[in-house]
DNA sequence: AAGAAAGCCAACCGCGCAATC
DNA sequence: CGATTGCGCGGTTGGCTTTCT
C-alpha cells in the first residue's frame, strides 16, 4: 500500500528558493497543476510532485490569506474543533484562505495553549480534572441534563437542512416543531426542551434561561443546542462537514438584525427626548420578544449546553460575540 | 552581549482512499 | 479483482526567530 514517491528520487529537499517559486508559480498560472507527479519535470523543478503540490497548497496559492488570525477565526476553529477533533482539512473549510497547515500550526502555537490556560481540555474541551469543582449549576437551574420532554422524529430533510451551512436560519426555524408552548417541561415551564431524533444524531435543544439573556449586553437570545451522534459514546467523529453551528454568517446576520432594532430605538430616544419613556418602554419590549419562547421567532443564536463532550457548568456560546462563559 | 530555551511555521513523512490499469 | 498510482490528510520534524536569563 502507499507509494515511496520521493523516497526513491534523489531530488532536492527543505526550504524552497525564491527561484524555485517563481518557476512553480510560473508553470502554474499559465498550464494548470494537472498531474501533480508531472509537474516537477515541466516547470524545470528538482522536486518531488508532492514537495510541488504542498508549496502550492500552503504558500504560493493567490487566493491564500497570510497574516494573523482574526479573533472570529479562532472562535471558529474553536467551534468546529470541538465537533470534528483534529480534521484540520475540514475545518480549514470554514476558513477561506486558510490552509490546513496553517490552522494546525495555529492551533498547536496558540489555541491549544488558551484552552489550557482557561482550564479546557483541547483535545476534548472538557474541563481539566483540576477545574471540575466549577459549581454545577446555571444561574440558579440545575444543568444536570434534564430528560427531554418531547422527542421529535427528524426526517431526512430536517436533517438535511440542520447539516447543510447554506440553510437559511428561517427554514431552520420552520421545520422545528410548529407548537413549542405545549412541550414545556412541568418543572419547568419557562425553558422548554427539545430533543430530536435521526437514525445519526440526536439534536437536544433548550430555550436558554430567560435571565441569562437578560444579562446579555447585545441583545441576543439563544438556544442551546447539543448534537450528539447516538451511537457513539465519545459524542465526536462522525459529524458532516457542514453543521449548522458552524453557520457563522446566519448568526450574525440575526444578532445585526436584533443590534438595529435596538440601535432604531434608542436613536428614537435621542431624537425625541420627551418619548424617551415610551422608547425604553420599547426596547424593554424588544427584550421582552427576544425572550419569546417560540422557535418560530427570529431572536435565537445557537449554543451549545451538556453535550457529551462538555461538563456541567459550561456554557460555551458560539455566537461570534461572546467567548467561553463559565456559569457559576 | 551571549547562550539557552521557547515559539513558530514551512516542509517532510507515512498512511489511507479512490481511481486507473 | 488485485496491483499500481496519484492525491489528500494528519502527525511530526527541523530550522529560523524571538524571548528569556
Amino acid at each position: 500500500m502507499g507509494h515511496r514517491c520521493c523516497s526513491k528520487q534523489k531530488v532536492k529537499r527543505g526550504l524552497w528558493s525564491p527561484e524555485e517559486d517563481e518557476k512553480l508559480i510560473k508553470h502554474i498560472t499559465t498550464h494548470g497543476h494537472g498531474s501533480w507527479s508531472s509537474v516537477p519535470k515541466l516547470a524545470g523543478l528538482d522536486r518531488c510532485g508532492k514537495s510541488c503540490r504542498l508549496r502550492w497548497i500552503n504558500y504560493l496559492r493567490p487566493d491564500l490569506k497570510r497574516g494573523s488570525f482574526s479573533a472570529q477565526e479562532e472562535r471558529i476553529i474553536i467551534d468546529v474543533h470541538r465537533i470534528l477533533g483534529n480534521r484540520w482539512a475540514q475545518i480549514a473549510k470554514h476558513l477561506p484562505g486558510r490552509t490546513d497547515n496553517e490552522v494546525k500550526n495555529f492551533w498547536n502555537s496558540c489555541v491549544k495553549k488558551k484552552l489550557i490556560a482557561q482550564g479546557l481540555d483541547p483535545n476534548t474541551h472538557n474541563l481539566l480534572p483540576c477545574h471540575k469543582t466549577i459549581n454545577n449549576h446555571y444561574n440558579g437551574c440545575n444543568l444536570s441534563h434534564p430528560k427531554p420532554t418531547s422527542v421529535f422524529s427528524v426526517n431526512s430533510q430536517m436533517e438535511d437542512a440542520f447539516m447543510d451551512m447554506n440553510t437559511p436560519f428561517s427554514t431552520l426555524l420552520s421545520l422545528l416543531p410548529s407548537d413549542p408552548s405545549t412541550h414545556f417541561p412541568h418543572d419547568s415551564p419557562n425553558i422548554p426542551i427539545y430533543e430530536l431524533q435521526s437514525p445519526h444524531f440526536v439534536w437536544t435543544i433548550q430555550e436558554q434561561n430567560p435571565n441569562a439573556f437578560m444579562d446579555s449586553s447585545m441583545g441576543t437570545s439563544t438556544v442551546p443546542i447539543s448534537i450528539s451522534p447516538p451511537t457513539n459514546p465519545s459524542g465526536f467523529g462522525i459529524l458532516e462537514d457542514n453543521c449548522l453551528w458552524s453557520n457563522p454568517s446566519s448568526l450574525q446576520r440575526i444578532e445585526v438584525s436584533r443590534q438595529d432594532e435596538m440601535l432604531q430605538l434608542e436613536q428614537q430616544a435621542v431624537k425625541n427626548p420627551q418619548h424617551e419613556k415610551a422608547s425604553e418602554v420599547q426596547m424593554e419590549n424588544a427584550h421582552i420578544l427576544n425572550m419569546d419562547a417560540s422557535f418560530r421567532s427570529s431572536n435565537f443564536g445557537f449554543d451549545f449546553v451538556e453535550s457529551p463532550g462538555m461538563s456541567c457548568g459550561m456554557h460555551y456560546n458560539t455566537s461570534p460575540v461572546d467567548g467561553f462563559a463559565w456559569d457559576c
